[in-house]
DNA sequence: CGGCTTTGACCGGCGC
DNA sequence: GCGCCGGTCAAAGCCG
């Protein structure tokens, strides 16, 4: 799966599908914005394999989000200075998760529904998925159009955060952005649902060599002039 | 004028 | 019930 699909907030990185690929950094970009040490899915936080930039490998996972215990139990386990994987061992909540460590062939993909609402069978999956990136902006064009409709001070943080919903007619996609508690070079991107459309920088174009229908993203050639 | 920010009000869940 | 807390609304303002 391409993490663009969710948004990936690193998309103003001009080179982030040739990072997949081959072993081309190119430091004009990372100085400027450097790659997620782990994504966070669900509040669950997955590190990566070999924390190597240039090989990542992605995973999902759709959960349906009925613990609100999650962010105070987090916030209790990373008082002190955590690393990536101290916050995943401490959660523990990975534990049906584990096969993913160390072989990056496996995805694993979880999918938790709430069953037996008093209400509809309103099975309303909304994924949520967080990237941590380094960034001093925390304004990145990920190709979506948002409209912020809050800010909230972080308890316990001096950095606000930010509510963005997604512009799109009838697309409820929201999105949360705030800098990291504890390492404010770091910018937490959170997403929470699926577009019911496709990214207005997504195109489709036909490979000259195969002449098969190839998906893209315009951001590899346009993202200089694009808006915001 | 239309779409977006800004910002305090408001609201529901939860713990006490 | 009350107050905290995280999230959302919406009126007013800003800007092209
Ligand atoms: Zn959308």
């Amino acid at each position: 799966m391409d993490i663009s699909y969710f948004g990936n907030p690193n998309a103003s990185n001009p080179y982030h599908h040739y990072n997949k690929n081959n072993n081309i950094a190119p430091s004009s970009s990372s100085d400027f914005i450097n790659f997620s040490d782990y994504l966070v899915l669900d509040d669950v936080v997955f590190v990566d394999n070999n924390n190597n930039i240039n090989n990542q490998e992605y995973y999902s996972s759709w959960s349906q989000s009925s613990e609100t215990e999650q962010s105070s139990d987090k916030a209790a386990s990373s008082s002190t200075t955590t690393t990536a994987a101290d916050v995943v061992i401490n959660q523990g909540l990975i534990s049906d998760e584990t096969s993913i460590n160390n072989n990056n062939t496996t995805t694993t993909t979880t999918i938790k529904r709430k069953t037996g609402g008093i209400k509809e069978n309103t099975v309303e999956v909304s994924p949520r998925i967080t990237f941590r990136t380094r960034s001093q902006l925390e304004i990145m064009d990920d190709g979506y159009k948002w409209r912020k409709y809050g800010k909230k001070s972080v308890k316990n943080s001096p950095n606000p955060r930010n509510y963005y919903k997604c512009s799109g007619e009838r697309c409820g996609v929201k999105k949360r952005v705030e800098r990291d508690r504890e390492d404010s070079s770091y910018v937490l991107t959170t997403y929470e649902g699926v577009h019911n459309h496709e990214s207005p920088c997504t195109s489709y174009y036909t490979s000259p060599v195969s002449s098969n229908l190839v998906y893209s993203d315009q951001w590899t050639s346009a993202n200089s002039s694009s808006s915001n």
